[in-house]
Parts: C-alpha cells; sequence; structure tokens
DNA sequence: TGTTCTAGATTGAACGCTCATTCTATGTTA
DNA sequence: TAACATAGAATGAGCGTTCAATCTAGAACA
C-alpha cells in the first residue's frame, strides 16, 4: 500500500461517503470507546465493507483524527457566537453550561478523555489534538480577551491564556469526576464552578 | 478455570510475587497504557512467566483494578499528614502542588486518564475506580472541612463536598492540558490555580 | 543423614479468538 | 469501454488465557 490513500474522483459523493464513516465511527466510539471499537463495527455501522474504509481513510488513526478535527470548527462558531452576542460574558456562560452538563454524560464522557489519553500515547493523534487544541483555545481565548476588555481590565496576554486554560482544565476535570464519582452533587459542584469561571471572567 | 484464582500457600511470598507483578505493570501501564501493555511485556517486566500471573491474578482488569487501589493507602496517609501538620491548609497546598507537579509529567499523565475512560467502559473497572474515589474522596473532604473550621467556617457537607470535588477536577483537569497543551505556560496557570484553591480552602 | 513423597510454584507452548489491513474479483457509472 | 467504487475473503499479527509438564521446597520416613 502506498503512503497515500486512493483518491476518490467524486468529490461531493467520496464526502458524503467519508462523513458516512465519521458518523458511525463517532457512534461507535462513543459507545465502545476507542479501543473497543473495530473497524469491522464501523463498517456495518457506516453500511460499508471494511475494506472500503481504507479508501477514505489511511489506518484507523487517521479516522480518530478526522474526528477531532471535526471539533475544530463546530468551536470556532461557538465562541463566533458568543462574540457576536450582545451580552458575551452571559453567552459564554451559557455556552459552558451546556457543554458541561452535555459531557458530563455517561455516553459521552468517556470518549473525550479516551482521545486524550491516546494523544499521550500515539503521536499521530497527538499530532491532530495539538493542533485542534491550538486553534480551539486561540478562539476561547480571543473571546474571553474581549469579554475582559468589556469589563475595563487590562490583562497581558499570558493572564488570558491562563485564564482560559484553568476554565478549560475545570471543564475536562469534571468530565473526569463524572465518571470517577457518578453520584456527583452537580448542583453544588457547579453552581461553585460557575462561580469560579464567573470570576476569571469579570475579577 | 474456576472464578477464583489458586489461592497461594505461602503468603509473605505470594504477596511478594503479587508486588512484583503490580510493580512490573504499573511500570508497562506508565509507558505503554493499558492497552498497549500486553500480559507478555508485563511478565518480562516482572521476571515471570506469562501463565504464571494468573496465578495471582484473576485476569489482566484485577491488575488494573489493584493498581488503582494501592492509591487509596498512598492518598489516605497523605491526608493523614495533612491534617497533622502544624498548619494543614499550607500543608495541603504543598501536596498539591507537587500531586500536580508529578502528574503533569508526559511519563504519569495519560495512565491517569485511561483509567478513568476505562472505568466508564468496563464495569470491572469501574467498580474499583468508584470504591477508591470515595474513600480517598472522603478523606480529602475531612481534610478539607477540619481547615474551612479552623478558618471559622461553617459549612454545610454538601458545600465540603462541592469544594473538594472542584479542587479535585481542576487537578484532573491540569493533567489532560498538560497532554492537550505541551506547551502550557505552567508558571501562569499553576499560580492561577493555586489562588483558587486557595480560595475554596479560605475564603 | 539421605531418600522419597507431596503440594505448591512455575514455565511456556498451545489455543482460540480478534484485529487492522490488503488485495482480487466484481459492480457501477459516465 | 475505462475508470472508479465496492465487497468481502484472506492475511499475518498479536492478544489474553489455559493447561500439561516440570521444577522446587519442605515434610515425613527409614
Amino acid at each position: 500500500m502506498s503512503a497515500d490513500s486512493a483518491t476518490p474522483a467524486d468529490q461531493p459523493r467520496a464526502e458524503a461517503r467519508r462523513a458516512q464513516i465519521l458518523d458511525a465511527a463517532s457512534d461507535c466510539f462513543h459507545a465502545h470507546g476507542f479501543h473497543g471499537s473495530s473497524i469491522s463495527q464501523i463498517s456495518k455501522a457506516a453500511g460499508m465493507s471494511a475494506g472500503h474504509i481504507y479508501h477514505y481513510f489511511e489506518n484507523k488513526e487517521a479516522i480518530i483524527a478526522a474526528i477531532v478535527e471535526q471539533d475544530i470548527e463546530r468551536l470556532q462558531e461557538m465562541t463566533d457566537d458568543m462574540r457576536a452576542a450582545e451580552n458575551p460574558l452571559e453567552a459564554m456562560m451559557e455556552s459552558i453550561d451546556a457543554a458541561v452538563a452535555e459531557h458530563m454524560q455517561p455516553d459521552h464522557a468517556p470518549l473525550k478523555l479516551e482521545i486524550v489519553a491516546e494523544a499521550g500515547r500515539n503521536p499521530h493523534i497527538a499530532a491532530a489534538v495539538h493542533a485542534a487544541d491550538a486553534k480551539i483555545m486561540g478562539a476561547f481565548e480571543e473571546t474571553i480577551g474581549l469579554i475582559r476588555r468589556a469589563g475595563g481590565h487590562q490583562d497581558d496576554s499570558r493572564e488570558i491564556r491562563g485564564r482560559t486554560e484553568i476554565i478549560s482544565a475545570l471543564f475536562e476535570g469534571l468530565i473526569a469526576r463524572s465518571i470517577r464519582n457518578p453520584d456527583i452533587d452537580k448542583e453544588t459542584t457547579l453552581r461553585i464552578f460557575r462561580q469560579i469561571v464567573r470570576d476569571l471572567l469579570q475579577r
């Protein structure tokens, strides 16, 4: 096999088939995990032969990497919307709330962590994750910077970056906590979480 | 094979052999991950045949579960030491600092997340992780409660628990961040982190 | 003291299975 | 008809686990 996948000629059809695989893979990965989802499972879910998946993706890793990349556009749009909102701070709080609610669910939480863990193991996935992270964090920094300036703060870029990192860490950490402690008192925990995020944005 | 592993007759020797396996497995899991470490690798690192590992552990999962359990005693001792310190708040800050420094290392970070992710997938590992978490968090809550009371606060148990969850989430989240962003500005990020933790303990 | 026996420790080959990927034959479309 | 899409069997590798054969150590016996 050459270093490149075959180049599909019919672009819209190829994109649609590719998207089919990514949808199916995403479902499988969410349900069973990266290691727990075989190409055979993904092919069944995609309604495509296992061998044919390799027409569109070089290997299994490339599927994960593509899924990671899908997040970029989605989250950049999200931050675009925040900045365009009448009240960007409240828009951000709402978005974070929604994201936390979504990811602290048993069917969503594990994959998020698996992808990170895999990035700590596998250089190809690491490259995709780092690249995506840089873009996503850039978008969040821009948004948080705008919110801070609107609140009259004069932060340097390191302070903005640091605050962005901590908010992001809190988000990831809550996901991990939801798995470690399924009985977590969300009400109290998320109240404190919101207060901290609000302080980081406002004070 | 029966539902139980063979019962070793020579207890001290059996414990030593068991510990040998756990040490070797821990090294392998840290270096290659849970899924990336085969029983064959672990057996070589332990200086024991692959087949014999099953004399001491029911299966591969049981090795992970035993590693998770080792954390309990270690972390409970850690919190014992904090409470016994002349200044428990400062002792806790120091311990958290040390733990963060240790776990935001590339050779330590991924396994922590992998174990959580695996707990989201595998009921046996989930049981071990939940049980360990309950004990460890209990110890931290007790310590944080003591620190809060010494500072003149009257919190209910939910508030203490919530604060403990957030500190823990921050810790786990920083681990994830260290993988997503290897170039993280630790100085600024950890300064903000410490401030937040201190506030949660004191204010 | 030396020998034998027995129970437990240990090895490592074999087993049965699954996996990701390749590749040939066939189908489809323009 | 040619180019591309597609299926699915085959491939080769690796895995976790089992199990029969062998080793070891200590107790019992002469």
